[in-house]
DNA sequence: CTGGTTATTAAGGCG
DNA sequence: CGCCTTCCATAACCAG
């Protein structure tokens, strides 16, 4: 908006120049129906009115008085979790990326060839000599990546020991192979064993006082029903509920479902998956955290199997990883690779297209870790049956452009697919795989779609399957019910909430999410751009605020948020930028 | 119509 | 504290 206003203000401007250099000729000047000789006389007169405007608008008053009340307290950044290492960080080889230009340095020919994962090509003159710059600081001179798309391995097993190796060691301990070793098997494997009592609690669903919607939650005594006091309990107030999980950019959260002990789950930008008990001893050195690298590119889901033994993370290197908590291995299931030679006996063979393909997203089809659901950026969706021969049941393009995320309707056909085609896409997936199967019928189509004026974040059915939440650049989150029966052209949403998803592209962008269980009241979670910073909890139902979260714990923007999955105790977690996780209960 | 350019965004690191 | 880098985003805009 702002953009527009200011280009709007630089034509406008440069339009009355050229008038005003038409003028110089005939050595006057207009402006508002006066003529003028002198052309300062007229800038001032211009000037004057535009005063004149500002102060009777009252928009001068409102402006400071917002700076005012706007002025944002300096957070203080929790030092809790992972810390570095000052001695452990490679000190030579260590190449950081300055801007030649901005240094005064002239620049021979140089001209990047490629560019992939923060590696560089750079040509330097007619020598044409290839040097490659890491732009990570832990990443040394050694160049070309060992695995295909910069994976950590081969695609044989990972053991808890080797990804906490393949973290970068500036945020590494001496003993961190022995504590992530020792978590996995007391707190993980313990916590497991433990029979959920969920199910048995499930049937007295906590309800929504309608009293609560109504912006600012003055009423705490007319409402005494479960949610809305939970609501009013969230709290992020104190030190303990934040942690540094992981060294970068947050892009996936998940919590482990165990009703027993709060264990969130964060990806990051390089790869990184880091575990936080956030019940651990508050002496241990790294406060509960624990860190791995089982990826060699952003990690952009993570998803828990329902009994909380398995978890599923999907990455940009296109593998997708199982990491099973009894067997101790962050184990490859399923990664794509292009068609060279070697790579003929893999079940991805050939998917990779090479030059800005990626596996974007990936997800379970209902906690089943077997069945999984793969977008990528050139706008295919995929389906992987690690029961079947062939693996891939179907690879079939959905978009010209990025597919951000696929959902799939609790009737096990319905899939929703959005991404930056601006469109929200619903498909019936067993024609889609009788299409695969038989190649005869032609191009499959959508059941029915509906367009948003930006590129969609994320479309999530709620786990009820009534809904269908989708957040986008329009700076709107859309709420459409029962899409999945919908056929044709969708086109107004059940409910519109306009909400400010800008984040530009420093941060992960916001995905509004569910609350995985299945309860009258549906809530999701997204975060937001408002200051202080916060974490709002909205009803899907009436598409309503209900809390807005903040407190000492959210010190940066969180992009990335999710509930627990017990029905009891609303539990949010989120993670930021700077890699750092919050827990609100 | 399309390929190229630029503004925007938040937060950590470094001097 | 102030400046610089980050960079697998998008959208709007512009030139060809």
């Amino acid at each position: 908006m702002r953009t527009r206003r200011q280009n709007l203000n630089i034509k406008q401007e440069s339009s009355v120049k050229l008038e005003d250099v038409e003028d110089v000729k005939q050595e006057s000047f207009h402006f508002n129906g006066n003529v003028f000789t002198d052309y300062q006389e007229m800038v001032d007169a211009k000037r004057k009115r535009n005063q004149d405007m500002l102060v009777s608008t009252g928009l001068l008053d409102a402006c400071s008085s917002i700076r005012n009340n706007v002025k944002v307290e300096a957070t203080v950044t929790s030092n809790r979790g992972l810390k570095a290492d000052r001695k452990r960080k490679p000190e030579s080889n260590l190449l950081r990326r300055k801007s030649s230009r901005l240094s005064g340095v002239k620049t021979p020919m140089l001209s990047v060839e490629h560019e992939s994962g923060g590696r560089f090509k750079i040509n330097i003159g007619d020598e044409l000599k290839v040097v490659e710059i890491g732009s990570s600081a832990y990443m040394t001179e050694e160049t070309e990546p060992q695995y295909f798309n910069n994976r950590v391995n081969d695609g044989t097993e990972l053991t808890i020991k080797n990804a906490v190796k393949f973290s970068n060691p500036k945020w590494l301990k001496n003993n961190s192979v022995e504590s992530a070793q020792k978590f996995v098997n007391e707190v993980l494997q313990q916590t497991c064993n433990i029979t959920p009592v969920l199910s048995k609690e499930r049937c007295s669903p906590i309800t929504v006082a309608m009293d609560i919607g109504k912006g600012n939650r003055k009423g705490k005594d007319t409402s005494k029903s479960g949610l809305s006091s939970q609501l009013d309990c969230l709290s992020a107030d104190s030190e303990t509920f934040v942690a540094k999980v992981v060294p970068e950019r947050i892009f996936s959260v998940a919590l482990h479902p165990s009703p027993h002990k709060i264990i969130a789950v964060a990806g990051d930008k390089r790869g990184h998956i880091g575990f936080w008990d956030t019940a651990a001893d508050s002496t241990s050195s790294t406060d509960g955290v624990h860190l791995f690298k089982p990826h060699g590119g952003c990690v952009t889901h993570l998803e828990w199997n329902k009994s909380g033994t398995k978890m599923l993370s999907a990455s940009y290197d296109g593998g997708l990883r199982i990491f099973d908590l009894h067997k101790e291995k962050f184990n490859e299931i399923f990664a794509t690779y292009d068609d060279s030679e070697e790579f003929k006996a893999k079940p991805g063979y050939g998917l990779d297209q090479g030059y800005r393909y990626w596996v974007q997203y990936a997800c379970m089809a209902d906690k089943n870790e077997d069945s999984l659901y793969l977008s990528t950026s050139a706008g295919s969706v995929l389906h992987v049956d690690l029961r079947s021969k062939a693996k891939v049941t179907f690879n079939e393009v959905f978009s010209n452009k990025k597919i951000n995320t696929v959902s799939l309707h609790p009737n096990g056909h319905t899939l929703a697919t959005a991404g930056n085609e601006r469109m929200l896409q619903l498909w019936d997936i067993r024609k889609v795989q009788s299409k695969f199967t038989k190649k005869s019928t032609p191009k499959c189509s959508p059941v029915s779609t509906q367009i948003a004026t930006g590129s969609i974040n994320s479309a999530f059915f709620s786990p009820s399957g009534k809904y269908l939440l989708s957040t986008n650049l329009g700076d709107k989150i859309d709420i459409l019910s029962d899409a999945h029966l919908e056929s044709g052209h969708i086109k107004k949403p059940t409910h519109s909430i306009r909400h400010d998803n800008h984040t530009g592209r420093w941060l992960s962008t916001f995905m509004a999410r569910w609350h995985p269980s299945i309860t009258n009241e549906e809530l999701f979670v997204v975060g937001s751009m408002q200051h202080p910073r916060t974490m709002e909890i909205f009803d899907g139902n009436q598409g309503k605020l209900l809390r807005g979260i903040q407190g000492n714990a959210i010190s940066n923007v969180v992009s990335r948020c999710c509930f627990h999955s017990s029905s009891e105790k609303l539990i949010v977690m989120g993670g930021t930028s700077s890699g750092r996780v919050v827990v609100a209960q």
